[in-house]
DNA sequence: CCCAAAGTGGTACCTAGGTACCTGTTTATC
DNA sequence: GATAAACAGGTACCTAGGTACCACTTTGGG
């Protein structure tokens, strides 16, 4: 009770300082806004002439870790990530706990949804690192898709890769123990090459309880059992994957404890 | 252990036994199929004769209940349900487990994944009950769709509204106790002016228990409970609701038990 | 540099929910 | 219409996972 409570206050006083920086082409960081969103899978089929366009529409924006905006803050506002991560989660007050959806990084964008004009979805959105966004009032994203039809075929591919990942999440928390889905979040998050975590590293315990729904002392306990096994080394805020075959054992249910 | 041996023994020897029915004009029940698909949402948008040749590609078939197919079998055929109810699922087959994810009926499609050409997902169809469906080739379908532009937007629409939902089944098995679960189901149901139960009406409980994300005998425990405290009498596989004061208080966790 | 406050992680205890086993009821077969 | 097989639902028992409390570590004023 009392660490809902201390969570609840620690959203209310938090203070999102953010510089504004309005997007003219003489600006210094053009070129590289540019770049960003010629990188973006969600704007990958667009030519150059109409990114060049949608950029002079955006100001850029900074927001410091653990700023959060719910789905009401961000409903007039398309975003447009340059850096940093951005979860996306939603959360019972009652209780205080939280279900990471999405973990977004660059080249990704928000809110999708709003921009179809769906219901509002109570779904809130806090920065895991400091975020560089580029935004764009919501109507005038509208307005720039409309004139290139091919976006639509961008949005729908974009959103049928979504809704396959939501899938998997939506069925995984009831087919899965939570220690075979927190080995596979490890799978699913190393680097091939260089054996690291990426997009989920450096995150305390309780981010990871959130991405696999459930609390973080089940994850302190299952971080202790997968030590014990020798799949993994751990410093704080930190996971070293040691084992890839002990822990797809555990992946995939052949791990008998 | 025995269970589940059953059940995958069942889904082997589900013979599926169906009417195959070539739609041309002058078929008796095509004014029957134009009339579904003119009331579709999917559809919604499109013209009457975009509809009607549509339809000439397609033809009719009818899946007894308890028949099902996987994501193999329907990736290259695009279904449109005319009645009949089709649970979407995904199962662990080491322990049976069933997660339900949606329940479509009337107007429905299905597979809209295989459709946009994402990556195979491992999901399985199951008619609940007697299903007349519409089908016609993945391939058919796309250049249809390609023909009428007005159809891109409909898919995005569609898409959006499905994904909304899917973030809140995921969700759902996190943030909410599975009492608080079957309570909001029931309300979700509920028909405004009947009071009855729709689309999840005549259900055993292992299928609520599916929607839900639990196991049966869960489901079992809380309809006791919740016939103890009078929100709902029941009778072999049928749930009458008798106080939505009640459930509304359970659903929104302001219940105390 | 010191100290408070926030951040991070470990673990004993307990309960919500899952497993296993049971009874009763309906459906199919000869 | 008798009988077996499949179907439906109830419940005792137990364990996976959640709550609460702890200690240690880092951060930020003054």
């Amino acid at each position: 009770l009392i660490g809902m409570h201390i969570k609840q206050r620690s959203h209310l006083i938090s203070i999102s300082l953010f510089l504004l920086d309005c997007m003219t082409p003489d600006n210094n960081d053009y070129p590289k806004y540019l770049h960003a969103l010629q990188q973006s899978a969600f704007l990958k089929d667009s030519s150059a002439e109409s990114l060049d366009r949608l950029l002079t529409l955006m100001t850029a924006e900074q927001w410091r870790a653990k700023t959060f905006r719910n789905s009401m803050d961000v409903a007039s506002t398309f975003h447009f990530i340059v850096s940093g991560r951005l979860k996306v989660y939603k959360s019972n007050p009652d209780t205080g706990r939280e279900h990471t959806v999405f973990v977004l990084s660059k080249g990704d964008v928000f809110d999708v949804l709003s921009l179809l004009d769906t219901e509002p979805n109570d779904v809130y959105w806090e920065a895991l690192d400091t975020l560089e966004v580029l935004k764009i009032p919501m109507d005038q994203m509208r307005l720039w898709i409309n004139e290139y039809p091919v976006m639509h075929k961008a949005i729908i591919s974009y959103l049928g890769e979504r809704m396959q990942q939501l899938m998997n999440i939506a069925t995984d928390v009831t087919l899965h123990s939570t220690l075979v889905r927190l080995a596979a979040l490890l799978l699913k998050n190393i680097n091939g090459e260089t054996r690291k975590l990426e997009l989920i590293n450096n995150l305390p315990n309780d981010e990871i309880a959130g991405l696999i729904g459930t609390t973080r002392s089940v994850v302190s306990r299952h971080i202790q059992e997968l030590k014990r096994v020798g799949a993994i080394s751990v410093s704080r805020r930190k996971i070293n994957v040691k084992n890839l075959e002990v822990l797809l054992a555990i992946a995939e249910e052949k791990h008998l404890p």
